[in-house]
DNA sequence: GCCTTCCGTAAGCCATGACTTACCAATATG
DNA sequence: CATATTGGTAAGTCATGGCTTACGGAAGGC
């Protein structure tokens, strides 16, 4: 049950916004905060929940901490998804389809 | 930003679970409640989160509404994940994990 | 050594949301 | 018809969680 995590994280606005920020580069709490209209110690305990759901990762560097995505919550969120993907679920899917048509 | 309803909507471990009751075929809002430890009116206000997520569709028959996943909501989430899944990010987690190595 | 920068944690506030009971409308059943 | 099923909605309660300010500790710069 992975992925419970990893949802709860990602349903926060704001925590999303915070993941989406390390998409292209790490960044420090203080660089994250500046883009943030929350403050810092809110970005802080932000970062605490994706961390818990291994969506993010820190590296400290002297006085800094780099936070960097990580993909392990998202092959768990992926994992999840494709687990609604089976043939049978899409043949179900089309039965219903069917019925609804012929009402 | 249709998937942020989707995430908020899974977040919820009692929606979450009521959705996977869906998976191999449609049911009743009572036959839902059964299997959950909460009451049927709390049944019926998860349902209403799930189907403004596209997650869920009913189909009312008789006295009774049936209500089947509906893929839509899934297609949403899968697109938002898939963005994460460039070869630049691959290339940079790499990249990062090479660091950590070398440390 | 002293002051600044960086950031995590504690404590408290407040809105949101998950639940309950009570109620009502609509369909089924006798 | 009268009564029972079925299920959505309203209203109210309570816990959770997202935010703030305040603080402390660790590393950087002079």
């Amino acid at each position: 049950m992975a992925f419970a995590e990893v949802f709860t994280a990602l349903a926060d606005p704001t925590r999303r916004h915070i993941f989406e920020a390390l998409r292209d580069q790490p960044k420090s709490v203080g660089q994250l905060a500046a883009d943030q209209p929350v403050t810092r110690p809110a970005v802080s305990q932000h970062l605490k929940v994706l961390e818990f759901a291994r969506l993010v990762s820190v590296q400290p560097q002297g006085n800094r901490r780099f936070y960097s995505i990580k993909r392990d919550g998202l092959d768990e969120l992926r994992q999840y998804l494709d687990s609604f993907w089976s043939d049978a679920l899409s043949a179900y899917g089309a039965e219903i389809a069917r019925r609804m048509k012929n009402k």
